[in-house]
DNA sequence: TATAATTGTTAGGTCACACTAACAATATAT
DNA sequence: ATATATTGTTAGTGTGACCTAACAATTATA
């Protein structure tokens, strides 16, 4: 069985590899810097995981996560981002308060608990923040949905679905003339509070950031 | 901030002491027994609560909790409980899976959390054991209900309750005649399989281990 | 290509939390 | 009340996970 610390390491490293098995594009110094921990730290880490079979590299060389350690990764993702499911929403946790909560619970041992958990939430496919959650075999959809506040500035895209469901939110979404569907350019980001302005139907209208996450486009 | 391992000692002490402030009634050996280490790692631990006035000592003396020391320790018994009502109801873990899933849970930090859980779980007074849930502010019912499981053979008492609310149990309850305020009598305890059998209204059933623990009586 | 900057490694230290072994204090029983 | 058993303490050890300081290897740049 894994320890706290070491289920991180392999979290940060699945990260930092962009998820691909053998690809070897972490360096202990970016490790560190993303764990914000020291080098020697995780020089000391990567060795103990090395033993465990968990990742390979070379003296001096890219550290990459076997398929075990990929494994043990990606349990630990869906276990992330379920709980963040649930915070949000069965315990109406806001957006950005979910995180901090399910880096501890993630860490809870109990294969039954989250499998529970994963039923109790109807098998959700996507996280609060839209990033995709690997199912009981490990298998996860490796499209990573944009939001309209992923849209650079000129920019044109399509509306495909929404992020909140509650009443306030879908009311503001028809008031604005937007459904699935919809196309809408994105004309200028406001630096100071970076609400957004766009065009919809040709009609202009401002939204707040936390609008545009909300809003799922292609 | 404790340590999991803090909460555990602090939590230990207080089920050694019945939970009453000042009650020195834990010695280390007790302690090391019921936590199971060796007397020497507690005493070690023990000195350093001591340092945080989390408990109270004198050299070769027993340990009590002091009132922050008591804190800690109800707030930690009650996530516990609350994450147990959460498995058993929510999840459907049974009465005997809970405890080992919710010693993790019980050390999740978030006063959000276990607030927010407490809500969804509409306030419980009892964790699926029959055990008193603390408060928000700490106060928990010290009265301890018993279950028809507790009545010793020969004894007769009156149901007062159920601590499950399923269909398919209450219309078993129904079926033998129970219902609040009826009298039992436990006429006999089958060592075998810990099945009872009991006279309610002047006829005898046979009811297992299982039903007697969700029949709270007085 | 030689030098500078970056990145990786080693050695040695600290702290929390466990251990064993030896011993001291207190409690129990003859 | 003394011997024995139980309980508590101290000293020294080990491991996981962090640190700093010094140095080595690799990569980037003048």
């Amino acid at each position: 069985m894994l320890t706290t610390t070491e289920e991180n390491y392999l979290k940060a490293l699945f990260h930092l590899s962009a998820a691909e098995v053998g690809k070897k594009n972490a360096g202990i110094n970016e490790l560190a810097i993303f764990l914000d921990l020291r080098p020697a730290t995780c020089n000391e880490m990567c060795k103990r995981l090395k033993e465990k079979q968990l990742v390979e590299y070379e003296r001096y060389g890219k550290v990459s996560l076997t398929e075990e350690g990929r494994h043990h990764a990606i349990v630990v993702i869906r276990k992330h981002r379920l709980w963040e499911t649930f915070l949000y929403e069965k315990l109406h946790f806001t957006w950005d308060e979910v995180h901090e909560v399910a880096e501890q619970l993630e860490h809870i041992q109990s294969v039954k608990l989250i499998d529970r958990l994963d039923e109790f939430l109807s098998y959700p496919r996507y996280d609060p923040h839209g990033d995709p959650i690997p199912d009981a075999k490990g298998y996860m959809l490796n499209e990573v949905r944009n939001t309209l506040a992923d849209i650079t500035t000129g920019e044109a895209c399509k509306m495909v679905g929404v992020k909140d469901n509650s009443a306030p939110f879908l009311q503001h979404v028809a008031r604005i003339g937007l459904s699935l569907g919809t196309g809408i350019r994105v004309n200028r980001l406001n630096a100071f509070d970076l609400t957004l302005e766009i065009d919809v139907n040709c009609t202009t209208h401002t939204v707040s950031r936390k609008f545009a996450e909300h809003i799922l486009v292609v």
